[in-house]
DNA sequence: CAGTGGTCTAGACCACCGT
DNA sequence: CGGTGGTCTAGACCACTGT
């Protein structure tokens, strides 16, 4: 029985130069994206589509695994293949760490997930003393050893972050910094009581493939990318007093910034 | 006669629950980042990894596709499967559109490729009047019909960017902005001689894969991501006067920021 | 020309899912 | 249990590359 709705998918073209599993894959895009199958829809099964097109399974499959690579679709074994749903993203404005919201208690993250009516979660918190690599120790002005806190952020249950930041040893040492729970504010919040008054961040933002590392941390779907961040916080005095090396899966952000004009 | 180098590549597992495909693919991957491969270097042909692995050949080629699709490896055909070189990356610093830069009278594409040693070219450049987009709408305050300017930069003869700037018909229509050479310090500059002096941008950044017209405009290997730039300018009435939407080969950029800590 | 990757076939067995 | 996707085999022919 044909269970491919009909007229959502076409006929191959023997004349193309194209590929035939390109063309089957391009059929399957333009069904997509015509809405012909919706976010969370099943597509039709590679029994189906090998019948349909009449080509063999391989070439089915390898149509199909062209459209994970582009974050399209995603396949759960046994049950079938999907259209992926666009996830809810998580905004960062560029006044996320203005001292108006630490000085009111909570964490950023904390913040604004709350405000976006979802249920923050830290997870995997680890604080330890370390040997930075060469890039962190470059950004804060070379020292040996720095103290370094490990977390991942989860999202109504859902990874979409991990990051570390890196303080120098004589900032962070013995201090609340050290601790699991850094108090009301954050660690941003501890530096300016050390008598870090923070004058300003940097970002560098940078964005590739996951490595399989990570793909498993924020448990990625095939096809999504990640945003790397590298954001060094300076104080008055023009010291690097933290770097925050951050993972996040690309389909759960939008990062906005705002730049003077001047 | 195995001509893979000694010791680059170990043996499977039986034992493993891991794939096969998956354990070629590991360690491969293992050999490229502990540099018995590196950047440019041929990896073993299919053939030779068929032999050392005895294995079937798509067996070893789905081994290739994981890594194709990490983005660490890239194929010639006819000539080999080689490890992916990590190209010169094009830094976009947060001030690249501060007044001071303008008014020395280049563009700022060209002002960063200059000093970074590159050599920058402008292509397939189209100004007409269209019909908006629905987000652009919105972010423009909902004109009927804008001012588009359509380009694409390279350097270096690669293409690494493609972008559109959408300006209101009642700025721009008739003045040198319409025109394909806006002049002296770009469409900015002509914008603060028209009265509109701009206050300020705001800039929202997703990354995502690239979508097939994406990879095709910018010459995508498999693997690369772009990253998504909408760039709104503001002027000192709080009007939106364009709306800059790029798309940029994630792998030839790092966005640099700088953000206030008040 | 021989060697490379690109495409495709026609099977096979397995693990996972829902009924 | 039947249907689904996951893995793998052992071929085949092709197009592209370099010598």
């Amino acid at each position: 029985m044909p269970v491919i709705p009909s007229g959502a998918l076409g006929a191959l073209d023997p004349t193309s130069d194209r590929a035939v599993f390109r063309q089957i894959a391009d059929q399957l895009r333009e069904a997509i994206d015509k809405g012909r199958f919706s976010e969370g829809d099943k597509l039709p099964s590679e029994t189906e589509l090998v019948e349909h097109y009449g080509v063999s399974r391989m070439t089915v499959r390898n149509s199909l695994s062209v459209l994970q690579g582009e974050g399209l679709v995603f396949s759960e074994h046994g049950k079938g293949v999907f259209v992926r749903p666009r996830p809810p993203v998580r905004r960062l404005a560029s006044d996320r760490f203005a001292r108006r919201h630490r000085e009111q208690g909570k964490s950023a993250f904390t913040v604004e997930a709350d405000a976006a009516g979802s249920h923050p979660t830290v997870d995997n918190l680890e604080v330890k003393e370390e040997r930075p690599s060469q890039d962190i120790a470059t950004r804060l002005g070379g020292p040996r050893r720095v103290l370094a806190r490990h977390r991942r952020y989860l999202l109504d249950g859902r990874p979409v972050e991990f990051a570390t930041s890196y303080l120098p040893l004589d900032i962070a040492r013995g201090t609340q910094i050290a601790e699991p729970n850094p108090g009301p504010g954050g660690i941003y919040a501890r530096l300016e009581e050390l008598g870090h008054r923070l004058d300003h961040f940097e970002e560098e933002i940078r964005a590739r493939m996951p490595a399989p590392s990570e793909v498993r941390t924020l448990r990625l779907a095939a096809g999504v990318p990640v945003i790397h961040l590298i954001r060094t916080a300076f104080d008055t005095g023009g010291r690097a007093v933290e770097v925050c090396d951050t993972v996040m899966a690309a389909d759960a952000y939008v990062l906005a910034y705002q730049l003077p004009a001047t």
